[in-house]
DNA sequence: GCCGTTTTCGGCCCGACTGTTTTCAGTCG
């Protein structure tokens, strides 16, 4: 069988046209190949598909020459267009721009005018000073070279969502202790609850900009200050997380949110709105292009429905469609993050946690929760203490006795059974079968064949007492890739069998991701939500996970954890 | 290169900050 080449490659290539094309100095036919890069990013189904249908150029941003082109690498694998491109410009080129600083054009006046085409030439010709002669370098501009040359080394990961959340708010609670502050926000991918951030945003209103930049840039915290304005200060703390704070009046605070929350896509597309309408949207208001009558400005729902959007929330701010549904105000009611009643996957110290059933349970109900259900991992995952079909079924008395016990809160007593390299489970059926909740998860064999892998995860959702398939791609953020699994084959089936999907929000997992979730609703597959907590403290990842199901337009039908434990239990029996 | 409730041609989001200029280009978000 021919491997097409899948919509990511695809993607892949058309940002490396876009980015020669930048080079080049064609801005426009380079927004363009982007445009249609990041659609194709988030498309539910294949190019292959598409191509087959005809319907290539039906594909908002994809006209006749880019449908061509994915006709071309659908059907040779290769592309002309990118060949005759990478002729004119060493690979390296590109990999200049990856530092901060250098875009398209210093970026071809280096290899032009002294032959540079990677990081490492580029630092020696810095510290030899032979970039001091040409327009637009100076000393300044070496001294930043080398420090983005050295933040690049220090590696480019993004921060996770887990991570760089907590930290955001302490900073945003420092800001709020200013006199000179009135409202604070964090804005950016952390408003909007993306699963990495590159940087963290706040936005704050005040009458007294100044005040508030010089208290910003010597909070404790602060280790360095990159940019200093009067509107806009950009500082790098301590453990290197960078913050940008801007600062606005009251009366333009719901535009600068709207414009700082982004989506940089999202915002376009609003701004192209706007100008349709003669109207003109920026960080200070929405007005009227002609009379500069100020339409909107001081919430952000107000900008929206002046554009006769319904409020778009942030998680759906990608571009992903959103506005389409807004103008026919039809987007979903998402799940909110206070309607969890419960956490449907936590580990104790009977395998690799550290808290008793007790402290996790009582753990839960202080975060409002009326259930939890305690899934530790089974017999052949030996590096966590699996746990046997006997261990099981003294852990249920256990669980019975606590029940008794506790009020206003039920444990349920499940477990995470390992679906071995074969597609069989660890745990016998009749032990299964006492359990309240079952989740079978992949732990070993990620290097299998796409089919071997969904040909185990296809066995595990057909043995009646799986309730639920845990991490269904088993990647780690910034660490490992996700198995490679036939999801679609995967969702049909699990929606067939009534077998739910995780999302895993264990903060370097989100698994299944955003995307993810929403192809899964789309194919009728319900989503439980488990924090995978191994800690008391770890409870609160459960937000995490509430953050991937709304950013995967889930509603609270759709998410397991809205309902009450009677109801659950009942959808739990297949 | 794409696209159309201003347009099939002529636009394509908007503004802040920096560094190198002496009025502005480049970069970033």
């Amino acid at each position: 069988m021919v491997d097409y080449l899948n919509n990511l490659e695809i993607t892949q290539i058309f940002y490396e046209i876009a980015n020669l094309l930048e080079i080049k100095g064609h801005k426009f036919r380079s927004r363009a190949y982007r445009r249609a890069a990041q659609t194709i990013e988030t498309l539910p189904e294949t190019l292959l598909d598409i191509s087959k249908r005809g319907e290539l150029e039906k594909i908002p941003g994809v006209g006749f020459n880019i449908a061509a082109k994915i006709q071309e690498l659908l059907e040779t694998e290769k592309l002309k267009y990118l060949k005759r491109l990478r002729r004119e410009f060493p690979k390296g080129l590109l990999s200049l721009m990856e530092i901060e600083g250098i875009g398209p054009k210093k970026a071809l006046i280096l290899y032009r005018k002294l032959n540079i085409d990677s990081i490492d030439e580029l630092e020696v010709a810095v510290k030899q000073g032979k970039l001091r002669d040409f327009k637009g370098f100076g000393e300044k501009t070496e001294k930043n070279i080398l420090r983005g040359i050295a933040m690049f080394r220090r590696g480019q990961e993004r921060i996770l969502l887990g991570y760089a959340l907590p930290i955001a708010v302490k900073v945003k609670d420092m800001l709020e202790m200013c006199s000179a502050v009135k409202k604070v926000s964090l804005a950016g991918s952390i408003r909007r609850r993306k699963e990495t951030i590159g940087d963290i945003d706040i936005l704050v209103t005040s009458e007294e900009a100044l005040k508030v930049m010089d208290y910003f840039v010597t909070l404790p915290q602060v280790n360095r200050v990159m940019v200093q304005g009067e509107t806009k200060s950009t500082v790098f703390l301590s453990n290197d997380f960078k913050v940008d704070l801007r600062v606005v009046e009251d009366r333009s605070f719901g535009a600068a949110l709207q414009y700082f929350t982004g989506s940089k896509e999202h915002n376009i597309q609003l701004r192209e709105l706007a100008l349709k309408k003669g109207w003109k949207l920026s960080e200070y208001d929405l007005q009227d292009k002609k009379s500069g009558r100020i339409l909107a400005g001081e919430n952000e729902k107000s900008i929206y429905n002046a554009l006769e959007l319904d409020y778009v929330e942030p998680e759906l701010r990608e571009n992903r469609g959103e506005i389409k549904k807004a103008l026919e105000k039809k987007l979903p009611r998402l799940v909110r993050y206070n309607e969890m009643r419960g956490d449907l996957h936590v580990h104790t110290e009977w395998s690799d946690g550290f808290n008793t059933i007790q402290e996790m349970a009582m753990g839960a109900k202080r975060l409002g929760l009326e259930y939890i259900a305690v899934c530790d991992h089974s017999e052949t995952l030996r590096v966590a203490h699996g746990l046997s079909g006997e261990d099981l079924l003294r852990q249920l008395e256990k669980v019975r006795n606590i029940n008794r016990e506790i009020e206003e809160f039920t444990v349920l007593q499940g477990v995470e059974v390992n679906i071995k390299t074969d597609g069989s489970l660890d745990i016998e059926d009749q032990i299964l079968n006492e359990m309240d909740i079952v989740i079978a998860s992949i732990h070993s064999g990620f290097k299998q064949s796409k089919e071997q892998v969904t040909d185990r995860l296809l066995t595990a959702i057909h043995n009646e007492y799986v309730n639920v398939i845990g991490h269904p791609t088993g990647r780690l953020i910034n660490r490992r890739e996700p198995y490679q699994v036939d999801l679609p084959k995967i969702f049909d089936a699990a929606a067939e069998q009534g077998v739910f999907m995780e999302i895993n929000a264990f903060p370097n997992r989100l698994d299944l991701s955003d995307i993810h979730s929403q192809n899964a609703k789309d194919s009728n597959v319900k989503l439980t939500i488990g924090s995978d907590a191994h800690k008391i403290d770890q409870l609160g990842f459960i937000e995490l996970g509430v953050a991937v199901a709304r950013r995967g337009w889930l509603r609270p039908e759709d998410v397991c954890n809205t309902l009450t434990v009677e109801k659950l239990k009942k959808v739990l029996r297949r």
